[in-house]
RNA sequence: GGGGGAGUUCCAGAGCGGUCAAAUGGGGCAGACUGUAAAUCUGUUGGCUAAGCCUUCGGAGGUUCGAAUCCUUCCUCCCCCA
């Protein structure tokens, strides 16, 4: 039969790495993270990894598996994750992916084209660019290299631009041209899980988990990273609030409540993120029996 | 007790006779998203039988063709002197 990959998503703080966890255990199987801040192992508390004991109930990749110094992007990540992911199949049959970065699991879904790695040099020099001459210098330039383009991105967003620059730049082919759009093809069968729960239990839930990372240490955590700000990997939530209190540009306390509603906004987003999956199975993260039936109903 | 200042839409805070359902920011809500994605970006935010109408700018009166904006009075806060 055709292996089977469930796929375990949901807004931030909803219960995704206990319940993926759990469902990996009971399909003898291990648990591919698609959460692209756990990644680094470095960030011990702000991106709320699984605990010891939710980690020992399965296997679990890709939790720590890069540095914050290091380069990394959703193809590599599509690449290794496939990889794992066909072992898993070997041995069980199933395989589960867990994490709340819509981009990354839909990557795995349906993979996402193949373009060469953004080079550094060229990024920075686009960004550069971009601090002196603002949006409209990004959005002539990509008018002149990729008329198509400038047409269906969001002429608001500089990183859009700014992507579709740094592909023309390193390869010379329009990014319009380059960007395919046709899914990949698997060879597994897909089960979408989106787990929810009240919106008011949620939110107080992700306000708790702010205030306990606070006891952690959290602030130690970030006042370590401040010197490393400016990486990509430390752009998240939980640091960047801290480290313009670090900069004195917010008070601690304003830091700590920035973090709250940036999470919760977060989890907004995720949400409008998963609407969008008819197929996909809602569900209460309590309700694993109704979700081990719909993982194992062939029908749905 | 005397003197001064303020009460505005969820919050902060503009407005100071018409062009005001009311700037701006925050928050909320909704959305976009194929290589930075916990990123980045957008829309919306009094009600309705919606190009029109209704109810809003501390309360009550008044002036005016017309008030959040002027007058009277009441209530509540803040500051200074005592």
């Amino acid at each position: 039969p055709e292996p089977t990959l469930v796929l375990i998503t949901g807004p931030t703080a909803v219960g995704k790495s206990i319940l993926g966890a759990e469902v990996a255990r009971r399909l003898g199987t291990g648990v591919v993270s698609a959460d692209a801040r756990q990644f680094y192992r470095e960030l011990k508390i702000g991106t709320a990894p699984p605990d010891p004991e939710t980690l020992a109930r399965a296997p679990h990749h890709f939790i720590g598996h890069l540095s914050i110094f290091d380069y990394y992007n959703v193809s590599l990540f599509e690449r290794q994750a496939l990889e794992v992911l066909e072992k898993l199949f070997e041995t069980s049959g199933y395989g589960v992916a867990a994490g709340g970065s819509g981009l990354y699991l839909d990557t795995l879904c349906r993979g996402i084209g193949d373009l060469p790695d953004a080079d550094p040099g060229i990024r920075a020099y686009v960004q550069d660019v971009f601090r002196s001459g603002g949006l409209e210098a990004l959005r002539k330039w990509v008018k002149g290299i990729d008329p198509v383009y400038y047409d269906e991105v969001d002429l608001a967003n500089p990183n859009r631009l700014m992507r579709g620059i740094e592909v023309f730049l390193s390869t010379g082919i329009p990014f319009s041209e380059l960007r395919n759009n046709q899914p990949a093809r698997r060879n597994f069968r897909i089960k979408r899980i989106v787990l929810n729960r009240e919106r008011s239990d949620l939110f107080a839930r992700i306000n708790q988990r702010v205030d306990r990372m606070l006891e952690d240490g959290l602030v130690e955590e970030a006042v370590a990273f401040f010197p490393y700000r400016h990486l990509n990997a430390l752009n998240t939530v939980g640091y960047k609030e801290l480290f313009a209190w670090l900069a004195n540009r917010s008070s601690l306390r304003e830091a700590v409540e920035k973090i709250k509603t940036n999470s919760r906004r977060y989890a907004k987003r995720q949400l409008t993120w998963f609407k969008r999956y008819p197929e996909a199975g809602w569900f209460h993260p309590d309700d694993l029996e109704g979700i081990m039936s719909f993982i194992r109903n062939d029908r749905l």
